[in-house]
RNA sequence: GCCCCUGUAGCGCAAUGGAUAGCGCAUUAGCCUCCGGAGCUAAUGGUACAGGUUCGACUCCUGUCAGGGGCACCA
């Protein structure tokens, strides 16, 4: 039984195509599909329609010579045991058929070995620093955060699970002028608790935690000029609860201000004068970005001696190499896409790849009550929280819903329609495919045997489900080059989609020892790879709903 | 003005450049003596517009139109 069935028929198909001599100038990937349809076959490759151009003959003919090949070959390897055949069909599509024991005993690797079977060593152990939310402690999670924070906490979880060795981080923005803000958000609240009447700015948070805040503040007589680091230590508390709430864990929080003591931002614009990266223009300190693909230099020094917020990004980011990862994973607000080039910019200043850094956009969430939008704006303080979000819908709702939609998505997400508990909320669909599984495996008083014989699952909709099982890895695999977890999601409908439809036409328990015996099997598999999936989104597993 | 995201069935959304574009809601017609009907089976309905690349385009490129977001020596 080979490990890997997909890549061996990639290194025969290679190895057949070597001998016919067609590779020579061919640079594309050979890749290996699964079909839209099993009419079409359990594998299939475009490689004739992607060679006729560069051979200059049709593809159909390219696949039915390429084909004869493929049999003799397979005929002589020990693959003979697993396909039953290969096929040129449709326009020039060569598909391979599997024998169906190949599915039994990939079904059988799953029972025995649990998760296991499910996991991978795609990372090969490489490390990897997903840094998300980083939200400023002047204010609580918004739902904009929310969305960030589950999609990151999940990312970590799929690339944890496949090999890579994950980290979480937060970048913890705890000095500099919003926190010098905030300290004068609270300073002034309070003098006004205090009978004074002055005119509060606009750009001032305006939130009535501020009054929390400042009442607090002056019951343990903090002076005037902590108020600032009162206030974001108050803040980040609740933050941490918040996301603790949510099922989100980081394993580090990267103090900015611990940053700045470290002497790591001088050092980096110690090593970025030497490699000829910076100058002065106009009293200012300038980062030569356009060096690198940027639309203009950007000021890290100001010409008030006070660092721009790109100075100390800079040698954080250094610094997360530095700590020893080797691919970053940021996830950002719309709002930070003109900031990528030049993260990327001083990235290659140093001598890393582009590539070493991936960004995620994490576009919006618009929030809505009964079909009307609610505005969000932390400085207003008229904002919906994720505190808000998660005492309406739930922690499985919730974090169901951020993920649906591809990240680079707007999301609309009605509070009303999360709330109900009906098919219009996919998390009950997927969750109750998994209770309803528990369910049949408590009533069952038939027990899966030593001598459990799954050739006797037969019907179209058992090899269907089994193949669906099989589609977990390379669904992960797909967030992974998307650095995208909501495929994941999807997936996980389509898997409880043909649970149920089995289930509709097909007795688990039969007076049929035997069947019975391979039927439980198949849908403890069911169990496990729904478990997982769930597991990998942070969503509870319900045994009964 | 520039940049990012999005236009797919009445509504909400799917579709690693592949074969007959899928699903839910809604509407209509069915399925519980029996493992959980929070389920299943049908019917209806289709890629904003105009070009281009490709053997093949919802997918990539250019333009147009429409919606959302962003454009500091702020963070």
């Amino acid at each position: 039984m080979p490990k890997d069935i997909q890549k061996e028929l990639v290194d025969l198909v290679t190895h057949c195509l070597t001998e016919l001599g067609w590779l020579a100038n061919f640079s594309e990937k050979i890749s290996l599909e699964f079909p839209t349809d099993n009419r079409f076959g359990d594998f299939s490759t475009n490689i004739a329609l992607k060679l006729s151009k560069l051979l200059k003959r049709s593809p159909q003919a390219l696949a039915a010579e390429l084909v004869v090949y493929l049999q003799r070959e397979i005929t002589k390897s020990k693959l003979t045991a697993l396909v039953t055949q290969v096929k040129v069909e449709g326009v020039g599509f060569i598909n391979f058929y599997l024998k169906e024991n190949y599915f039994y005993e990939k079904l059988k690797l799953i029972i025995t070995q649990g998760k296991e079977a499910l996991s991978s060593n795609a990372g090969g152990g490489r490390k990897v620093l997903i840094e998300f939310v980083s939200a400023n402690p002047t204010g609580a999670l918004s739902v904009a955060h929310a969305r960030q924070a589950v999609v990151g906490d999940c990312l970590a979880n799929v690339l944890s699970f496949i090999g890579f060795d994950v980290k979480r981080e937060y970048y913890l923005n705890d000095e500099g002028n919003q926190i010098n803000i905030l300290g004068a958000s609270v300073n002034l609240r309070l003098k006004e608790l205090n009978g004074q009447n002055l005119e509060f700015p606009e750009n001032y948070y305006q939130g009535d935690y501020i009054y929390d805040i400042a009442k607090l503040a002056d019951s343990q007589k903090i002076k005037d000029a902590d108020l600032g680091n009162f206030a974001a230590g108050y803040i980040l508390k609740i933050i941490k609860q918040e996301l603790i709430d949510f099922g989100v864990k980081f394993d580090c929080w990267y103090s900015q201000k611990d940053l700045a003591k470290s002497g790591k931002v001088g050092q980096a614009f110690e090593q970025l004068k030497k490699k000829g990266f910076l100058y002065e223009q106009d009293g200012a300190l300038w980062f030569k970005s356009t060096e690198f693909g940027d639309d203009k230099d950007r000021v890290i020094i100001k010409s008030d001696g006070a660092q721009t917020y790109l100075a100390p990004d800079i040698a954080y980011h250094e610094d997360k190499f530095n700590r020893g990862f080797s691919w970053l994973i940021n996830l950002w607000g719309p709002d930070h896409h003109g900031y990528i080039n030049r993260i990327k910019a001083s990235l290659e200043a140093f001598g890393h790849k582009k590539d070493d850094l991936s960004v995620v956009i994490v576009q919006l969430a618009t929030i809505f009550r009964n079909g009307q939008e609610i505005q969000m704006s932390t400085r207003r303080g008229q904002y919906i929280t994720l505190r808000e979000v998660l005492d309406e819908v739930g922690a499985d709702a919730a974090r169901f819903f951020f993920l649906m939609r591809r990240t680079s998505s707007h999301l609309d997400f009605d509070l009303e329609v999360a709330k109900k508990q009906s098919a219009e909320n996919p998390v009950f669909y997927v969750q109750y495919a998994h209770a309803r599984i528990c369910s049949i495996l408590r009533s069952s008083a038939a027990q899966i045997t030593d001598d459990l014989d799954l050739s006797v699952l037969k019907e179209k909709e058992e090899l269907n489900l089994i193949k669906k099982l099989l589609e977990f890895n390379t669904t992960l695999n797909i967030c992974r080059v998307t650095c995208d977890p909501y495929m994941l999601t999807v997936y996980l409908q389509e898997l409880s989609e043909s649970f149920h439809k089995f289930y509709d036409l097909h007795r688990v328990l039969d007076q049929d020892k035997a069947l019975t015996c391979a039927r439980l099997a198949l849908i403890k598999g069911v169990k496990i790879v729904i478990s997982c999936g769930l597991e990998l989104l942070g969503i509870t597993q319900p045994e009964k709903m």
